[in-house]
RNA sequence: GGCCCCAUGGUCAAGCGGUUAAGACACCGCCCUUUCACGGCGGGAACAGGGGUUCGAGUCCCCUUGGGGUCACCA
């Protein structure tokens, strides 16, 4: 069997991390089986599509690491692979329904539909549709065409029970009665609904399996019905658990406890790689200690076997762990090129900005961090000219040996000519023999008057960084502003 | 409410009849360090409950409870 599969959204919004996931394990698993992965936009709901989303979920789709061999913006045999542009296809296929009498034309408006489920819902009974335009003559229809309304296509659900064994939870099945009467296959704006386009092109484009998340599970045997009717294999399905937001329920895209959207980590700066790595591990396990692995390794190793069928909680922090990590493993000077936007408004025209600037810049900050986006924030002191110290900085500041020891330590700096890591390491020296303070007391103040806090990178890479002017003009303001001799 | 799915620490999870019930994140402690981080070492912390089956059950079956999904001319 070809291994085919297909991640198929729809152009509503923009890629969220469930999507993102739904799109991962299908890619993974086609790749693992050697396979081919497709992307198909399902744009049947005229109404809600939105003007760029598909090339926004192809652009984030690519910028995680998901490339697909076949369907929308790369085309391939099966194409179309855009719903709306293969209204004719789905035609043919309705034709032959209701040639067969397998489907048929229903007037019922959406006020009486509504209306009809109230009362379904009120009286405790199940809710479905009841199927008084399943067996209209041709008068009456001509009645309702006369009143001017416009028909939906539904589906003639059979009597019988349907199951299936999906790949995740085993066997499942239904009873006819529990899918909710004849469904619509054609809306009245003449565009076929999801589970019928749906399920005409997975078969047209040969799809062997359909992954999806579990909230499609209800669907499945309405497909399942249409596929029997045109006499069609069906693919291998499997649902994958939701994503849980922190209310243990299915992610809701106005949930704001948690960032959704793939955009918005990859503007936070977070890597692909590391997304790449956590989505996969979310709701699957390589069974493995290991947590950190390549997409190589992902591939490798997916199966169906250990993918989960309880729902997982979106850890944010677990994430944050994860891109850290990946930060701290690329170098400075790769890295230094995904930190420079962070940091240009800051950084532009500045005549000590330079390309070694920016890689120790990046490394002196790279394993402290959680997502590039922190860099500004953390880095500030470097970035600024001046700096006011802070609260602990002050207290530092004013310990009493502290103006003699900022005289001593300008001095000292005015005639540093290397002003380099072991000249900095030379000139701490220095001010430590003239001062005669060390330790804490000598190591605290400079940084206090330096950087304007207590805490940073280390001091001596932090003087290089910072440069011989902007270090002496910071201590000789320090001196003058913040020191007050008694 | 009907139908369906799910159930191991706070979180992600390993386990697929016999284990001292892995590992990771988070948390706490110690070490490293002129600071903050990083790193290293160590610690607390789980099989929802009840019945079966079995010599033996986190693992298999049933019930209860709890959580979730879905009931559209949305996907």
């Amino acid at each position: 069997m070809n291994v085919r599969l297909r991640y198929a959204p729809s152009p509503t919004g923009h890629l969220h991390i469930g999507g993102a996931r739904t799109a991962l394990f299908n890619y993974l698993f086609a790749k693992h089986a050697g396979g081919t992965f497709i992307l198909r936009i399902e744009d049947t709901d005229i109404e809600r599509n939105v003007d760029r989303a598909a090339e926004e979920f192809a652009a984030n789709l690519r910028w995680l690491g998901i490339s697909w061999d076949e369907g929308a913006f790369v085309g391939g045999d099966y194409g179309p692979y855009v719903c709306t542009k293969r209204l004719d296809i789905y035609k043919e296929y309705v034709e032959k329904l209701l040639a067969q009498g397998l489907a048929y034309r229903c007037y019922c408006s959406a006020e009486e539909l509504q209306q009809e489920r109230e009362t379904q819902l009120q009286t405790g009974s199940m809710v479905q549709y009841s199927g008084s335009c399943s067996h209209l003559t041709e008068e009456q229809r001509r009645a309702f065409e006369d009143e001017g309304r416009t028909p939906v296509i539904r589906f003639r659900v059979p009597s019988h029970t349907v199951s299936f064994n999906d790949m995740i939870r085993g066997t499942l099945s239904f009873e006819s009665s529990s899918v909710g009467g004849d469904f619509v296959i054609v809306k009245s704006n003449g565009i076929p609904a999801y589970n019928f386009a749906c399920t005409v092109d997975d078969h047209l484009m040969q799809i062997s399996h359909v992954i999806r998340g579990e909230e499609h599970i209800s669907n499945t045997p309405r497909q399942l019905y249409i596929y029997e009717a045109f006499g069609w294999e069906p693919p291998i399905f499997g649902h994958v658990s939701l994503i849980l937001g922190e209310d243990g329920k299915k992610l809701s895209k106005r949930d704001e406890s948690i960032v959704q959207f793939i955009e918005q980590y990859r503007e936070m700066g977070y890597l692909p790689d590391a997304l790449f790595n956590f989505l996969a591990l979310l709701g699957w396990s390589p069974g493995g200690k290991e947590e950190i692995l390549t997409k190589q390794q992902l591939i490798e190793s997916f199966e169906f076997d250990r993918v989960s069928k309880s729902g997982a909680f979106f850890d944010s922090v677990r994430l944050a762990w994860m891109n850290g990590h990946y930060l701290k493993e690329m170098s400075a000077e790769d890295l230094s090129v995904l930190v420079e936007p962070y940091i240009r408004s800051y950084v532009e025209g500045k005549e000590w900005f330079t390309k070694e600037w920016l890689i120790e810049f990046t490394s002196l900050f790279k394993d402290k961090i959680t997502c590039l986006s922190e860099i500004p924030a953390i880095g500030l002191m470097f970035l600024v000219d001046q700096v006011a110290p802070d609260e602990e900085a002050k207290s530092s500041l004013s310990l009493p040996h502290v103006a003699d020891l900022l005289q001593v330590f300008i001095e000292q700096a005015r005639v540093v000519d290397e002003w380099t890591p072991d000249g900095m390491k030379a000139l701490v020296k220095a001010v430590q023999t003239a001062s005669n303070v060390k330790g804490k007391d000598l190591f605290m103040p400079l940084r206090a008057a330096i950087t304007g806090q207590l805490h940073g990178p280390d001091l001596n890479r932090s003087l290089v960084l910072l440069g011989k002017e902007r270090v002496i003009k910071r201590a000789q303001t320090t001196l003058a502003q913040f020191i007050h001799i008694e």
